[in-house]
DNA sequence: CTATATAAGTAGCCTGTCTACATAACCAGG
DNA sequence: CCTGGTTATGTAGACAGGCTACTTATATAG
């Protein structure tokens, strides 16, 4: 799995393994790899960034724990998250129905 | 159809209107926004230089050509390129079922 | 002659992802 | 005890591809 491919769809990503529950940024980058079944390795350099832009955008809140001695930021998705979430969905069935028939191969 | 989500997957795109016959950059635009009903325009400052990057790779040779006074560049798939095609189909397939499993929301 | 269509291109910006690193606490094995 | 592995968060800086906004040029329609 290249790099640019995930680009603009990671935040998607993010979200739906949020939608399931609050999960801090380590929890999340293993649901991403378990729900990928494997393909998913997310490094932390991505992943963590990308969840404070989508906490600073309000889909997610993000709150500090302590858990076994170990800190933790756990972040839920928020009801703008929700819709967020949402409207990524309907904008991947777009733009992976426009890329299938332009890529073509199977008709 | 936002800027980001196309990266990653646009020499598949232009490979794959390549696969039917040679065509020169207005032509390849054109035949994108054609073939995706309307929802690809790809601007000329990315599709030009995306065409000269896929010629400096060898997966497309260009010639120049004249047609009715005006200048062409027309682009031909070379094999090395459609070899290139179906890699980029293939990964296809496994991105946007990695991707569309894991944004989930239709199981 | 002016506007539109055809045709190709570039400079420079933007921004998201990655690499590589730093930090820290816990736990198991030797 | 201390080494290495796991859990956990984070940053700085590089990189690259796509975008905006332009330029140039010819043909054709009005």
């Amino acid at each position: 799995m290249n790099a640019d491919s995930i680009r603009g769809h990671l935040d998607g990503l993010l979200l739906a393994v949020l939608e399931d529950g609050p999960l801090h940024g380590y929890g999340i980058i293993e649901a991403l790899q378990r729900r990928s079944g494997g393909a998913l390795e997310m490094p932390t350099g991505t992943v963590y960034p990308a969840l404070r832009r989508l906490e600073r955008a309000r889909w997610i809140a993000g709150d500090w724990d302590t858990v076994g001695g170990r800190r933790r930021r756990t972040y839920t998705l928020t009801r703008a998250g929700r819709r967020a979430l949402e409207e990524q969905r309907a904008e991947w069935i777009r733009f992976s129905g426009v890329v299938g028939s332009v890529l073509g191969g199977a008709p």
